[in-house]
DNA sequence: TAACAAAATTGG
DNA sequence: CAATTTTGTTAA
């Protein structure tokens, strides 16, 4: 064996790089780079393969890679001089990817915004500030009257000026700015960014539950969950908003998480109106240099409030406050797909390895966090009062049974639409469902248009009719085609659009209303984000109908909707997935809080064929609180979340034997892991069911099939797999199948 | 995951 | 038989 020429290199840095590859990568640190120093936490560009990646130090040791022989690459550059991760926030990543058992490197990926994950320098963060050059100062007599003169002065008066006061200072001075930047009077200059001292607008007094609700949170020493249990219009936000204004007074970071749809330009000028420090918003549409520029704001510990949905969770806080997260059950937390995590669950991690309190907020709260707010876990404070005058709707059920539909509308429902609005109220018709019909049949042979992609022979999956009956769309992947004239079985052109979507629900209001406005909003109406906002203020508070599905269920004050109608729950009620029950309640709930207001009650239809589901009673005669109650007890007694944990195993390939033989292997894995273990009480009860295949048996052209593990105790859970894994990644079978693993999954179908 | 190589399939 | 697509392997 021939001799290094050097000694074996002490230490290394082991990097985590975003591939699906659970290990470190070893690499030698660059010529004239300290070694010894602390690099954890630093990006750096390394060679891999024939192409160089951007990643994250994870540890600096001894390396772990024997490459027989071979030596170790050198890492092309240090990116950062100080580590970009760190404290906190990489430990808590380290827990999520334990958690999720996904490789760390796909994790920090997933945490980062685009341009730090491709390696950018950290931005500047500093503001633009303009003041007069020389030539400017000897100029400025020469100046006309006019916006250039009017700039020019306050230049003179002020020296430097933000942009911030000069928008306040003098309407239109970009213009003015930039016509003296021509002349080389003025010139724009980076200066530090303003130390933000809050000046807090006071807001309505709180009335005694929302006080006690705030002090709760106030006497909150270090880390405190705190459940904010409120009916709708109870002012939740009024509590957030005091307990943010607390924790800027102190000097602190607050962090508030919201729903996809949550994010409203209403709800950011509520919060930047109140709390006088810029607030930044984090969501989709924002770019990736703005999504950056923020991430470093927070890391400098300049920005001090954030709002933003999922991914904000990820925002470093150095100098933590405290977390909010409103509508803490809503679904949206959860990502789908890639990571796998819940926003909701890792802002508790944060919360409590930066102990801080955390307050999440719901009308209807998730069982999870009912159930921690029972088990002592979670405090829970109630708000039981509407604010002001504003009284709970009226709930009545219109039995639909042997009814003619319409559209899936009864008659009584037209009725007493059309009433409401000669009274002069607004409607609000409530269908979980987009698009014109979910089926499209033929009246002669009972063909109905399947999906060629997602269906097989023995399941088929439904297109949807669209654009008023002349297409056909599968929500599953996409597809769009036109709908045929004729049957493509018998040729027949008795073809029926069947059940009834938003857009047909909409065309037969609009047929039968004249005179009423009837305004669609679902996500085929308003694709952008501020259209929604735009059609709404055309629609107004006059007399009118709105039509749409879950976008309307929340957010966006319709002071005068007195009416809501809601059809097509009866799915809901009998759906697979556990967690239907919850789904619906939870809807129903949001969208019957959206009628009423102060000196009128609210009215909600709900139209059914199953009047007397219990569901609906115990919802009706006892409330949120009463359905939870119920549905908890059933959850126990069948051994479901939040009394069981849960994971998935997904599969798909080409063939359904491929994706079987590998959730076998993964089953044969997982079964000799939980005995190995069997006896020191870590792998209790793991219960696996499966292989089965994925409820939506087949989707863009490749078939699934699932594992569902089960286990009273999560330590069982993650035992199991932690164990299995190693085996199941080097398994043959596991190269001809995508899979994936969802611990604590939405939804198993 | 992405680059590349090897193997399989296609078309003239 | 070459060109093209699919499948498999590898990374420090």
């Amino acid at each position: 064996m021939p001799e290094a020429p050097f000694p074996p290199p002490q230490t290394v840095w082991r990097v985590a790089l975003p591939l699906p590859l659970p290990r470190l990568f070893d690499y030698l640190p660059p010529a004239g780079e300290p070694v010894v120093d602390d690099g954890v936490g630093c990006r750096v560009r390394v060679p891999f393969g024939r192409r160089e990646l951007v990643g994250v130090v994870a540890e600096v040791g001894a390396p772990e890679f024997d490459g027989d022989g071979t030596a170790l690459k050198t890492a092309v550059a240090r990116l950062d001089p100080t580590p970009l991760l760190q404290g906190e926030l990489l430990d808590s990543l380290r827990w999520l990817a334990r958690y999720t058992h996904a490789p760390l490197g796909e994790v920090l990926a997933t945490a980062l915004p685009g341009p730090l994950r491709h390696g950018e320098p950290l931005p500047d963060t500093h503001a633009w500030a303009w003041c007069a050059t020389e030539a400017g100062a000897a100029g400025r007599g020469r100046l006309r009257a006019g916006k250039p003169r009017r700039l020019a002065d306050l230049l003179h008066d002020h020296g430097t000026l933000d942009e911030d006061r000069l928008d306040n200072l003098l309407e239109g001075w970009r213009d003015a700015a930039r016509s003296l930047a021509k002349r080389g009077h003025a010139e724009r200059v980076a200066v530090a960014a303003a130390t933000q001292v809050p000046v807090p607008r006071p807001g309505p007094s709180l009335n005694d539950e929302q006080q006690a609700a705030v002090d709760a949170v106030l006497a909150a020493q270090g880390f405190n969950a705190l459940l904010l249990d409120g009916v709708t219009g109870s002012g939740k936000t009024e509590v957030y908003l005091h307990a943010i204004a607390d924790c800027l007074a102190r000097g602190k970071q607050a962090l508030v998480l919201v729903p996809e749809i949550g994010l409203t330009p209403q709800t950011l000028a509520r919060f930047r109106a109140r709390l006088g420090v810029p607030v930044h918003a984090l969501h989709s549409g924002l770019g990736d240099g703005e999504r950056a520029r923020t991430w470093a704001a927070f890391a400098r510990g300049e920005a001090r409030v954030a709002v933003g949905t999922r991914s904000a969770v990820f925002l470093p806080l150095p100098e933590p406050g405290l977390i909010v997260i409103d509508e803490e059950h809503d679904a949206s937390f959860k990502q789908q797909d890639g990571i796998r995590y819940h926003a909701r669950d890792f802002a508790l991690v944060r919360a409590k390895a930066l102990d801080v309190p955390v307050l999440l907020g719901s009308a209807t709260p998730s069982l999870e966090s009912l159930r921690n707010a029972q088990a002592g876990r979670y405090g829970h404070l109630r708000l039981q009062r509407r604010a002001g005058q504003a009284q709970a709707p009226r709930v009545r059920v219109v039995d639909v049974r042997k009814r003619p539909l319409e559209a899936g509308l009864s008659p009584e429902l037209f009725e007493r639409v059309h009433a409401e609005l000669r009274a002069g109220g607004q409607v609000l018709v409530f269908k979980n469902r987009r698009g014109y019909a979910p089926v499209l049949l033929c009246h002669d042979c009972g063909w109905s248009a399947h999906c060629p992609r997602c269906s097989t022979p023995l399941k088929g999956t439904p297109m949807t009719v669209h654009g008023g009956g002349r297409r056909l769309q599968c929500h599953h992947c996409g597809t769009r085609r036109p709908a045929p004239d004729a049957c493509p079985d018998c040729g027949g052109l008795a073809l029926q659009s069947q059940g009834a979507g938003t857009e047909r629900i909409e065309e037969s209001l609009a047929a039968r209303l004249s005179g009423f406005p009837v305004l669609r909003i679902d996500r085929g109406s308003t694709q952008k984000r501020d259209a929604l906002e735009k059609l709404l203020a055309e629609f107004g508070t006059a007399p009118g109908v709105l039509v749409g599905t879950q976008m309307l269920a929340k957010g966006h004050d319709l002071p005068n909707l007195t009416l809501v109608a809601v059809v097509g729950i009866d799915e809901g009620l009998f759906s697979a997935d556990f967690r239907a029950p919850e789904k619906l309640a939870q809807l129903l709930i949001q969208v019957a809080g959206r009628a009423g207001r102060a000196n009128k009650p609210g009215e909600v239809l709900l139209q059914t064929h199953h009047p007397d589901h219990p569901l609906l009673h115990t919802l009706l005669a006892g409330g949120y609180a009463a359905f939870a109650e119920t549905e908890l007890a059933q959850r126990e007694a069948a051994e479901f979340p939040p009394f069981a944990h849960m994971a998935l195993i997904r599969a798909e390939a080409q063939q359904v034997e491929l994706a079987n033989a590998f959730l076998a292997v993964a089953r044969r894995e997982l079964e000799r892991a939980a005995a190995g273990r069997r006896g020191d009480g870590n792998a209790r009860g793991l219960e696996i069911n499966g292989p089965v295949p994925a409820p939506m048996p087949r989707r863009a052209g490749y078939l699934r099939a699932q594992l569902i593990l089960s286990a009273p105790e999560r330590r069982a859970l993650h035992a199991a797999l932690d164990a299995a894994l190693p085996a199941i990644h080097a398994a043959p079978e596991t190269r001809k199948v995508r899979w994936s693993l969802d611990v604590d999954p939405a939804d198993l179908y």
